[in-house]
DNA sequence: GACGTAATGAAAATTTTGCTGATCGAAGAC
DNA sequence: GTCTTCGATCAGCAAAATTTTCATTACGTC
């Protein structure tokens, strides 16, 4: 899951990717308004975490914006002001859940996994696609009620690919996706091949009525069987 | 999709083009101004990346050039400097966008097919002819919404065709956009015949409602049925 | 009809891409 | 600390795509 974080304080920002980051979310962060703009229109994240006050410009303008751009993202605004005027503003917007600094990060961790689920799962933490259903809080994958073991990597994959069926997916995406940008520069996807490898010898030793194809030179697809 | 890259750093230059490369774009290379301006005056490209900061000359005068020369390219222009008098200079010469060193290979990769989008298809990433649909994104092509198979050339050519319908596109430019310079001199168009038949075939047994003709002694030319 | 150009088919050669198993080192568990 | 697990990386192999080649046929233009 991709969350991006935009927050100028420095410190909080740290704190809150690292506990993040032990939560298995995937975090990318962005101090100020303009990369956070810029981030915003150029990548897709499960969940937009929001600071509103920002130097060189408001948190709700890029609210504003992401809403017109598509009717896409996941916000969580976090404000230092308890104003309601602020939060019905933010919810106004299309904000879908606000928090009050101080927080504790569980409570933010717990609604990250909120929003994400009231959005694509429609309320439950299941992703149920044929015989195979995954947990998404227990981070658990079960077929035909037999539970699989995966590892990390594994779990991440599968959900992505669970949350895109039938859409191609890159192995540029993917990598991004799942380990993040600092693996731009790869000169080659081992270590997709790696993963991808296991999981399908998984998948497939467990009767998963689904199957990661290959797209020759583009990247996989995940199709029902 | 067809891209040059002006930039003197080699080692950068290389790493950018093997990470676009793996995008499938087709990509070629200047290392100085001189090369440059020839390449930018002797081809068409889909997008530009240029470095302003050239041994010979400054990116800014082959911008300036170039637009003068036909309202054609898209360009982002690269610069180490974050300076906004630059980006104003660049954006005001009609450079597309605007990127600061260091970058992300995904930022860079996202704005070209942004960049490219907004100039050839107001925005969205479907081509639609009559009852053929291609999708950039999925690099999928439906007929009749049922999904035909295209191998990576043929994607390409039906791709170039599709932009430019009713054009007559000549054997040297095609070759040109889709195998890229190092097949400038080819002294048979083998290749082509090869690829177009396969092309053909493939449209015809779909009963896709465009054709692809032939312009005997110049080229070909894609037309609606 | 003669000539150059284009299309087709088949097949081989080459290159690119994908998969696998093995190894090694780092991070985390105990 | 040791042990275990995980993931990155490498090399070798397999599979697929792409480029060649060549021969044959068809087409257009003059």
């Amino acid at each position: 899951m991709k969350i991006l974080l935009i927050e100028d304080e420095l410190d909080l920002a740290e704190a809150i990717r690292t506990s993040l980051e032990k939560e298995l979310f995937l975090v990318e962060h962005a101090s100020d308004f303009a990369s956070a703009l810029e981030k915003v229109s150029l990548y897709e994240y499960d969940c937009i975490l929001l600071d509103i006050m920002l130097p060189g410009g408001s948190g709700m303008d890029i609210l504003a914006k992401m809403k017109k751009k598509q009717g896409g993202e996941n916000v969580i605004i976090i404000s230092a002001k308890d104003s309601l005027d602020d939060k019905l503003e933010g919810l106004d917007l299309g904000a879908d859940d606000y928090l009050t600094k101080p927080f504790h990060i569980a409570e933010l961790n717990a609604r990250i996994k909120a929003v994400f689920r009231r959005k694509n799962l429609q309320g439950s933490n299941l992703i149920e696609i044929k015989n195979t259903i995954v947990d998404l809080n227990e981070r658990e994958c079960k077929v035909d009620g037999k539970l699989i073991e995966l590892n990390r990597k594994e779990f991440d994959i599968l959900n992505y690919f669970l949350l895109n069926k039938n859409r191609l997916i890159t192995k540029n995406a993917l990598a991004e996706h799942v380990w993040g940008d600092h693996i731009d520069q790869a000169d080659n996807f081992d270590f997709i091949y790696y993963q991808i490898k296991n999981l399908r010898k998984k998948l497939q030793t467990s009767n998963a009525q689904i199957e990661i194809q290959s797209v020759y030179g583009v990247g996989y697809k995940l199709t029902e069987l």
